[in-house]
DNA sequence: GTGAAGCTTTACTGACAAGTAAAGAAATTC
DNA sequence: GAATTTCTTTACTTGTCAGTAAAGCTTCAC
């Protein structure tokens, strides 16, 4: 029904190889990895790689283009609470954003962004970008229910990203094996929802007490895949 | 006077095959550059290089440990204005930290950072840990002065850096084509001082006047060798 | 079952890069 | 000013890697 058998087989193929390009491109980077290793790792010999793949860069270009992470639309279902939406999207954020396999994928971009300067351009697009104006949005409609008091949504969005993440994120991509727990995240998330609240909202200070209150909420887990 | 002619060479010569990896390293990365690369770079020969560094791994490891880049002591000569004082600060941090060559430089400690930990290691200790500190004895200086008010000084350093720049560098990092202008960090920092101000000084708001009037200062340029 | 098609593998090629040996040039010492 | 020492260069070796040609196997059609 959905093919025949050999399709299956060549799509399940194809999908072993990308998961095994991400992993080798990762570990050792463009011109570290050799095509021998994503073929090993993937369970597979180098021709039949490359009757998938026509070259090690058409490869890499499809892996990252295809990786790109669908990030989380936790705004799309707000509770009518404030804070507590501030919340759940800081944890949400945090636990995909600080996960050890996204953060290699980060690196690796970073590193490479000079060699492919378009897949640095599609990654900004598909996360920052998109995950920024869902923030917009967000806020947004905080302000016009007058809870939040802002002349530029796009930067009132930032703020707030970099007041909750910037910190451990761009500790996290210089030192891997010094991640930050989860501890340490609940610090930088209430503290920086704590200045983010401050400077935007419209309440005097009453909001704050919540997010004690709050703070310890159940972290969710979220898909972060192509 | 400064040692032998020939003991000058040597090291005129070896600062010259520093400056020539740095370039390469920077734009080919580490697996991507060829020793051959950095010897014509540098006017030498390929077992000139190696007499100079036994491997290429040695030659990287000491051209990145000798690059940490110094970063700028403004606070040592405060002002007694503290917006004025912040200002001048986020004006040389982003002089400094916005540099296309600092920004090739983090691109490939972070991109090789899993090949060489020790690196983004002593880089996270030299460059942000260092300027870190120095923010904090500043925000507790005016903290204790009354004009500041906080719990945690490495917290409220934290997000003075990323209100600031936080945005437009993580977007750099991405999109090494598509720098921001001067006028765009203006309007981060101007906007980032005004949240920070908001949320930690102590006075009411008025201060929050001369941002706009100081916000066009002159943008020193800032030493930042090794 | 048998033939044909396509896919996969073993085995190879050419290029390039890290590192080195021995010849050649330059500077310092007596 | 000549001998020696040190540094630099030309020319090479070894290994690795991207990419490929031809042989072998599996799957589907009839």
């Amino acid at each position: 029904m959905t093919g025949s058998r050999r399709q299956q087989n060549r799509l399940n193929r194809e999908r072993a190889i990308l998961d095994a390009a991400l992993k080798v491109f990762a570990a050792q980077g463009y011109t570290g990895a050799s095509m021998d290793a994503v073929a090993a790792e993937a369970g597979v010999t180098k021709p039949t790689l490359y009757s998938y793949f026509p070259s090690k860069e058409s490869l890499f270009q499809a892996m990252m283009l295809g990786k790109r992470d669908v990030m989380l639309d936790v705004f799309e279902h707000p509770s009518g609470d404030m804070v507590a939406d501030l919340l759940v999207f800081a944890w949400a954020y945090a636990d995909t954003v600080m996960r050890p396999e996204m953060l290699s994928l980060a690196r690796l971009i970073i590193g490479e962004v000079q060699r492919f300067p378009e897949i640095g351009r599609a990654y900004q697009a598909s996360g920052p970008d998109h995950l920024l104006r869902g923030i917009m949005r967000y806020l947004d409609s905080q302000r016009r229910a007058g809870r939040l008091a802002f002349d530029d949504a796009e930067l009132a969005a930032q703020d707030l990203w970099g007041l909750i993440l910037s910190a451990p994120r761009t500790q996290a991509l210089y030192m891997p094996d010094a991640l930050p727990d989860r501890a340490t995240l609940h610090r930088y998330i209430t503290n920086g929802l704590r200045v983010f609240l401050k400077a935007y909202s419209t309440a005097p200070a009453p909001d704050l007490h919540q997010l004690e209150a709050l703070a310890s909420a159940p972290s969710q887990q979220v898909r972060h895949d192509a």
